[in-house]
DNA sequence: GTCCATGCAAAGGGTTTGCAGTTCA
DNA sequence: TGAACTGCAAACCCTTTGCATGGAC
């Protein structure tokens, strides 16, 4: 048994909830497909295809669930709709995106750049910083030689 | 007449639109509350206080106008709804955001800190970057202190 | 006078909820 | 067995749209 799936075990453990093959299934399908940034709509279509069903609300309700259990997080693109990402365990913070205005495509951007920017903060607010997001706007690679 | 009147006024021009009394009533609530960083809902609640009858479709189409002349610019804290901030006219770039996980409070940040942080991106990635969002999670100067 | 903007109400899209039946522990 | 979970459909909320009226230029 993979890692994670310990990982969702024991956290639904200590919440009093349940195991169930649909909850294993999409966090599975979120691992997957984590650089997609999925929406509930795309992982209920991605069930589908997979001959897997699972019903929209079950969906969101699974989604829900793995949020509180601090599994996956929101993620806002500026499309106007909730997309998830699979907390890394490892990882303290979440990824930073690079996100294309004329294509669309969201990269993400893993380094952790902006810990002395951390510190900054706490000195200059008193703010203690947890996470952050952090999203850059722009032109990726592709879009930028194109329009050379 | 306010310098951010006729800087809405010459934008409509531009765009071949017209000023009306909602467009302007809005614009000078968004900029009276800038720092509260209002949705469409909260808008039209507003605007019913001050006796001003302003239909919330005529809200929406009109944060809608403000945001293509890019005069506001939309901006998502995590709670699911669409807020809204007046661009400073002298900046480029928008504020950063200090979130408080405990009280919900929102801090403007606006220093701009993170220009080296896009030169690395340029070089690293290719990305160039046009804008950026930057939000810090955590817990501000009073719930430290009452934490303590 | 012409085009654009507004208000109302209805439609739309994504998300949540109630309920009866099912599954997990 | 009992509490939690699921699927379905209806309800819900926020946002957009169509249309007739009103207003800016």
């Amino acid at each position: 048994m993979k890692e994670i799936d310990k990982e969702l075990i024991e956290r639904l453990k200590d919440s009093s909830l349940k195991l169930t093959g649909q909850r294993l299934t999409i966090l599975s399908l979120l691992i997957e497909n984590n650089d997609k940034h999925l929406n509930a709509e795309d992982i209920h279509k991605l069930l589908l295809l997979k001959k897997e069903k699972v019903g929209i609300a079950t969906v969101y309700r699974t989604l829900s669930v793995l949020e509180k259990l601090n599994m996956i997080a929101r993620l806002y693109i500026d499309d106007g709709c909730i997309r998830y990402q699979v907390i890394d365990p490892g990882k303290e913070h979440e990824h930073h995106h690079l996100i294309c205005k004329k294509c669309g495509k969201i990269i993400d951007m893993q380094d952790d750049l902006l810990d002395s920017l951390e510190e900054k903060v706490k000195s200059m607010y008193g703010f203690k910083v947890l996470n952050h997001k952090v999203k850059f706007y722009g032109l990726c690679k592709d879009c930028l030689e194109k329009s050379n």
